[in-house]
DNA sequence: GGACAATTTGGTAGCGCTACCATTTTCCGC
DNA sequence: GCGGAAAATGGTAGCGCTACCAAATTGTCC
């Protein structure tokens, strides 16, 4: 066995080493890296010659305990797989790929108490910002995002009371202008269907309800729910469901696309004619929407741009210039399609 | 303006102040948390009353620094939309949840460019492991994976020359078996229709070349294929061009679902018997192909247990005993329905 | 040309934790 | 009851970097 190396880190060069070939202070080379307008031009080319020569790549875990902040954002989604928060998060990732901050993506499977863990280890770092999905935070998580000491940006849902800024749109209006748009259609016993039934589902629920309710034709019947996550095959089931209970049903506004997919295949499996018979409407507008025959209706949401739109906030914010506007709302498109158009 | 604390770090409490109220010294504070057993029964009680009273959560970028290892997996990715390595990626979470491991999942956007960066900017934090999708790395990141000196896992895909562990199948004789379902079916115009292109998707198209031409149905106008990143509208678009190419086609396999998806949607749309006149395979079996009418014939693929076992390995790995099966093949299954049941 | 400010560089002292060793205490077996 | 090993605890010295301040250098104005 070879003698460890007296240096416990393993012989990697340090600021030190890079600093010696430069023939500089240590503290120069930091800042050669971290402000270059602070040191002159001749000096930065030598730093520069040596960190090539040497490979020298800083260590972000020391840098993060000298300055007590680490280039890190935070960022907490309920789900991986949901094409939904995928689409967010890619666009956080691609607002931050030139930058020097690094990504820590939590899971919190939709559980509060999960997301106030997952908080309490995301702060332990001291990152740079944190942005979560959602406004409905438990008093536990809200207190641990106020307390983080960095900017904090909720996203994919507006409301009136940010922890400190927000992007996102209204799931309640979306949830009432999908409905309306199937009343002014001529559809009148309209169904809701939704599988999962987080806070954002609910909002979506009760924006159905009070389109509903104006019109005159709400009917408690016509509400199908399930906490049980959504999927395509959910929702052929759910629609036999809602169809058994209520035979005269004519539309079924859905929770999300994947769940109208499902109502569309069942349609077409029992030969019930769409839009004529049954109209469709579905949530999010992912891009097989506009492919399936016949195409569907859906609201179309900005995720991608939801992400960039974070980022950007928080940038700004961390470099000192809060935004005026700490609530954004990006807002959302009916898109009318062939599964609406009696 | 209020002094700043003495203490930089922002007055957090720290192991000395766990220890000063626990009577002991820091290092056995840091022992009865990291490796209780060697910490008597009673300064355990103790140290753990103080911990919880001050509410003490360790520093994760001391403790990298001081034991030159970060509590770190690192992930890369070709893309965090596509549903593929989504669940991947929630498989390798999910193992990881209960552990004190966290992850920092990068996303390469398919490019062996970014992928050498994220390589880079990973390894400068001394991972505990690094788990990659696919085997096809360039020569700079294949050195940088055999000197990150920790366990490496490549997933998606098996071949001869691991560069530590691996975990996944054989796109080749995925392919290969889906074309020879189709030709066992009947079907003998049959086309390949690829978007994207990576590495996965060459072999598959390899393995479809070799069944055609083992069954001497080869013609290289079946094949369509783009670099264009795959969706549904793609799927559609090239179904048509594919058709437009080679009138007679009576089947196609598809590189993947979303593709598959598009080509029935199309045939939907201009009345095209699926199974009877054109017959279709997907590829991954996304739970939406059982669902689909007609339901689409896929290769079943297990993505989510790709992600549990990758996190297995390496976490053997961790702990010193290696597995002694180092390339784990997890296979994958031929789901027959009715797009190919003629 | 001298007083003063602005710019550029460097030294020191940690950040909060753990590796490494030293020391103390406990437990054996005979 | 005693030597020696094992178990339990602690002290010291960093890990690699940056905040903070001090010093040196340059520029500017009258």
């Amino acid at each position: 066995m070879i003698k460890p190396r007296s240096r416990r880190g393993g012989g990697r060069p340090t600021i030190s080493d890079v600093a010696r070939k430069a023939g500089v202070g240590a503290i120069t080379v930091s800042r050669a890296l971290r402000e270059p307008e602070r040191v002159s031009e001749e000096l930065r080319r030598q730093i520069q010659a040596a960190v090539d020569e040497l490979g020298y790549v800083p260590d972000p875990n020391a840098r993060a305990l000298a300055s007590a902040r680490a280039e890190v954002f935070g960022v907490l989604v309920p789900s991986l797989t949901n094409n939904v928060f995928a689409e967010v998060v890619r666009g956080i990732y691609d607002s931050l790929s030139d930058s020097p901050f690094r990504i820590q993506l939590g899971n919190t499977h939709y559980s509060g108490l999960e997301e106030e863990r997952l908080l309490q280890v995301f702060g332990s770092q001291r990152p740079a910002a944190l942005i979560v999905a959602g406004i409905d935070q438990t008093p536990v998580s809200r207190k641990l995002l106020e307390n983080a000491g960095c900017p904090v940006v909720q996203v994919m849902e507006t409301g009136p009371d940010p922890v400190d800024m927000m992007v996102g749109f209204s799931h309640l209006d979306g949830g009432r202008t999908a409905t309306e748009h199937l009343i002014e259609a001529g559809y009148c016993r309209i169904g809701f269907i939704g599988a999962r039934m987080d806070p954002r589902s609910q909002r979506r629920l009760a924006g159905y309800r009070a389109a509903m309710e104006a019109a005159g034709l709400f009917d408690p019947r016509l509400v199908t729910t399930t906490p049980v996550p959504s999927s395509v095959s959910l929702g052929r089931e759910m629609f036999r469901d809602a169809l058994a209970k209520v035979p005269t049903l004519d539309a079924v506004f859905c929770n999300n696309d994947d769940i109208a997919l499902g109502v569309l295949f069942e349609c077409h499996r029992t030969s019930i004619l769409v839009p004529k018979t049954i109209g469709i409407v579905g949530f999010n507008d992912l891009d097989m929407m506009q492919v399936a025959f016949p195409s569907i209706t859906s609201i179309r949401t900005h995720r991608y741009e939801i992400g960039r739109r974070a980022v950007a906030m928080a940038l700004a914010a961390i470099a000192g210039d809060r935004p005026e506007q700490r609530i954004v709302d990006l807002g959302f498109e009916l898109k009318r399609r062939e599964s609406t158009a009696r």
